[in-house]
RNA sequence: GGCGCUAUCGUCUAGGGGUUAGGACGGAAGAUUCUCAAUCUUCAAACCCGGGUUCGAUUCCCGGUAGCGCUACCA
């Protein structure tokens, strides 16, 4: 539209539940084209439907907006100079401009009944017409009309749709035209007196100076209807951008029917907000060359572009969200585990956060975001996977949060997260910590193939035995170093080597022959035993004892 | 029904009048690790159909088909 006018754009929901992945991808779309343009992002609600619309819905959407990461610069919450941000707020400035447009016979009165309009619409059906207004009001002469309303008769205002094709520009899709000729003289304003929606978000959005109008491509067809709008009222009609449909699986639209669909869904699963944002943006935009995928929020804002954002419908796939997700989980626990944990610094404040964990921190957002931050990832993971655990029953409520169970949960997290899409999936992994059943190990038929190998019953045996006699095993204190010293030794006196070693050694330590690598294993069997927990973790010691006890020998 | 939008591997997409049609997810195979996972390597996999324009169309144009949307005194 113009490069002098600075960039307005708005992200415009109606409050009638949590956020949506559709609306989310809209909204991040605005907000990084508003970003890049050093524009200014404007959150509005759409709470004129007021049967659907409630104020505890618009606190959801907020939270979910923030916590993708997205902030605006006007709205509801912020104020700013184009307000009320509330639609519901704005109803004398609907009715000011309808009265305007009447006066200058851009609009008109329409005295049609309801009924009639239905019967209309039902005749023009079974003859093959149109179901347009068919423009019988449009001819009342404006002092007889202006006569009846003020006796009281019931009227809507109507706008007058010209008698020429209307045409319009759409970033995403180019020109479009569409003929007069299916376009019916839209109500502006209901008899009622209550503004319609495509009147509504032409008034907001001219009265707030947005410029570019960035939304869902089920807009497109209304469009029409709102350019005539802006037209007769004389703003300028600015840029739009219409963004195509989200669909599920089976190519339909997105519905709760395909699960997980709102932000919060998503949040509640434990997927990270970088990984939705970098996949939403990956749903209709690509950058040029299409080769790269991994975006940060930063890297988005820069390389974004509405001009490269595809018309075409996308699927929703979640395999690829998750597999997004376990590269940003990784990425959070990229660091060694000991150097960052146990740097002095970090070790000292893990104190404050204990204490403020303790005294019920956890339920008060904003300051857990501001204590977490001066924290590693290490332990900011171990916080916001408590739940988790706790729910499964592995953990208690984080009130009993002590500086060693948080390490520990700590080191337990960046052992297991790397091999889950979600932060969910972390209690069933952690089974093997939590979980221990010697009987059930021997029985299980995946473990019959190793239990039934030529070596493995020395390499028990042998393991066994060497575990008894170990002194730091006995107190729970065996160390990944000696652990691997005495599976050496079982290896130099069985002639065992390879999976026939390591596969019994597994069975008995997991109950299963395939799991994390050892050195990481060991200290988290052997701290755990030692802490509080809900459930009792086993130490090596108490798991070769269950397994001998089970074995019978 | 009318109007509109859309159409490249199963999915997200890049590309574009002449290409071995590129990448990613997922799938398959292999390497590696004690195992799983991870990682790496390799493989299979696509231009909706029909006309036109053109020396040549997957690419441009037109039609068809399909999907979706809009067609309200819903938002």
């Amino acid at each position: 539209m113009n490069s002098i006018t600075a960039v307005r754009v708005r992200f415009a929901p109606s409050p009638t539940g949590h956020l949506h992945v559709g609306n989310a991808r809209t909204a991040l779309f605005n907000w990084l084209f508003a970003r890049q343009k050093g524009g200014t992002m404007v959150l509005r609600i759409e709470d004129t439907d007021v049967d659907r619309s409630e104020a505890r819905f618009e606190d959801q959407l907020i939270d979910d907006m923030k916590w993708l990461g997205l902030d605006w610069d006007e709205g509801p919450d912020v104020g700013g100079s184009f307000g009320p941000y509330r639609q519901s707020d704005r109803l004398p400035i609907y009715r000011e401009h309808a009265e305007r447009l009447l006066s200058e016979h851009k609009a008109y009165l329409c005295f049609c009944t309801e009924a009639e309009l239905q019967q209309d619409r039902e005749r023009a059906t079974t003859e093959h017409r149109q179901p347009i207004y068919s423009g019988k009001c449009r001819t009342v002469d404006p002092a007889e009309a202006q006569d009846r309303r003020v006796s009281g008769e019931a009227c809507a205002i109507r706008l007058r749709i010209p008698e020429h094709p209307i045409r319009f520009h759409d970033i995403v899709h180019g020109a479009v035209e569409f003929s007069n000729e299916v376009v019916s003289d839209p109500i502006i304003l209901r008899s009622s007196g209550m503004p319609v929606y495509n009147y509504v978000v032409v008034i907001d959005d001219a009265l707030m100076k947005i410029t570019h109008v960035i939304r869902g491509d089920d807009h497109l067809s209304n469009t029409p209807k709102q350019v005539t709008l802006y037209e007769a009222l004389g703003w300028p009609v600015p840029e739009f951008a219409h963004l195509s449909t989200i669909l599920g699986a089976d190519r339909e639209r997105l519905s709760k029917r395909h699960g997980a669909t709102s932000i919060a869904n998503f949040r509640d699963m434990g997927v990270l907000p970088e990984a939705l944002v970098n996949y939403l943006a990956l749903l209709g935009w690509a950058p040029s060359g299409g080769t790269r995928e991994i975006f940060s929020r930063d890297e988005l804002v820069k390389e974004f572009s509405l001009e490269r954002v595809t018309p075409s419908p996308a699927v929703f796939d979640m395999e690829k969200l998750y597999w997004l997700n376990r590269h940003y989980i990784k990425e959070r626990r990229a660091a060694d585990w000991e150097q960052t944990i146990l740097q002095p610094a970090i070790a000292s404040s893990i104190e404050d956060l204990v204490y403020f964990l303790r005294t019920g921190g956890a339920t008060r957002h904003n300051e857990l975001v501001a204590q977490l931050n001066r924290h590693s990832n290490e332990i900011k993971m171990a916080v916001g996977t408590w739940g988790y655990f706790q729910r499964a029953g592995q953990l208690p409520e984080i009130r009993l949060v002590t500086k060693e169970n948080l390490l520990w949960v700590s080191r337990m997290v960046y052992l297991l997260s790397p091999s889950v899409d979600r932060l969910e999936q972390l209690p069933e992994r952690a089974a093997l910590i939590f979980n221990y059943d010697a009987k059930a190990a021997l029985a299980s038929p995946d473990n019959a193939e190793v239990l039934g190998l030529p070596h493995t019953d020395a390499v028990l045996t042998r393991f066994t035995v060497k575990m008894f006699e170990d002194e730091s095993a006995s107190e729970g204190k065996l160390t990944a170093e000696r652990f691997k010293q005495i599976v050496n030794e079982v290896k130099a006196e069985t002639g065992a080597k390879g999976k026939e070693l390591f596969h019994p050694i597994r069975i008995v330590m997991t109950g299963s022959h395939s799991g994390p690598e050892f050195d990481k294993l060991i200290p988290i069997l052997e701290e755990g035993s030692h802490l509080q927990l809900p459930k009792h973790v086993l130490s090596v010691r108490e798991r070769v004892e269950e397994f001998a006890k089970a074995r019978g020998k």
